[in-house]
DNA sequence: ACCCAGGGTCATA
DNA sequence: TATGACCATGGG
């Protein structure tokens, strides 16, 4: 078994995703920022809250008043720091207006040293925003991996992804999405321990 | 009533 | 490096 198996299984049973649901790659940064700890229906409701105030874009939001932006985001829990971290970082999009086309290494730093985005953040905006190679590593990866005996932090288990695919964004952004689909049904659920992926080369 | 969701930061050892 | 507390609403 390796991973192109696991990702050709997953795409047989899920089928193609359609990740990540954004008109603009603005859209998939503010997406990015409050899906954090929550579940992507309430994130839809607040981006339609952005949508509909106009507030939508990076010179919106980093004008925008905090409590209208708490009320607007409160549906995605911890609200008050998505606001000001919403807020703060809009303002420095807003300031470096192409700062997306930065080549993926140097991109990923700029947006870790950012407070409010972390390593799955970073790398979900690099991937799915700025269309660059690489590859996300959620909870739902972790879990995956370590039912099939693999265990490793972020950056290990996302060198063995990097290391054994293609570098292709495609193929990175449907598998990303396939393991969420993935976790979601079964780990952490009854059918956990019966899932097809046991066993990995690597 | 309890558990967790498409995490991140900060303090502590 | 590695835990733990904290942030907070919403749906099961």
């Amino acid at each position: 078994m390796n991973l192109i198996s696991i990702y050709d299984q997953l795409l047989g049973l899920f089928g193609h995703r359609n990740w990540w649901p954004a008109e603009t790659p603005f859209e998939v940064v503010v997406g990015a920022i409050l899906t954090q700890q929550t579940k992507w229906e309430n994130v839809e409701k607040a981006i339609v809250n952005l949508k509909e105030k106009g507030l939508l874009t990076a010179d919106g939001l980093a004008e925008a008043d905090i409590e209208e932006l708490e009320g607007l985001v409160r549906c995605t829990g911890f609200y008050r720091q998505k606001a000001r971290r919403l807020k703060d970082i809009s303002r420095f999009f807003s300031m470096n207006p192409v700062i997306l086309e930065t080549p993926t290494y140097e991109l990923r730093d700029v947006l870790l040293s950012l407070k409010g985005i972390g390593h799955e953040t970073a790398d979900s905006i690099v991937l799915y925003a700025a269309d660059k190679p690489k590859f996300v590593i959620d909870a739902y990866t972790k879990k995956m991996c370590k039912c099939m005996g693999i265990d490793g932090d972020y950056t290990e288990l996302q060198s063995l992804f990097e290391g054994s695919l293609p570098k292709d964004v495609p193929l990175y952004k449907e598998f990303h999405a396939l393991i969420v689909e993935y976790g979601k049904r079964f780990c952490g659920k009854k059918m956990c321990g019966e899932c097809m992926l046991v066993k990995i080369d690597y």
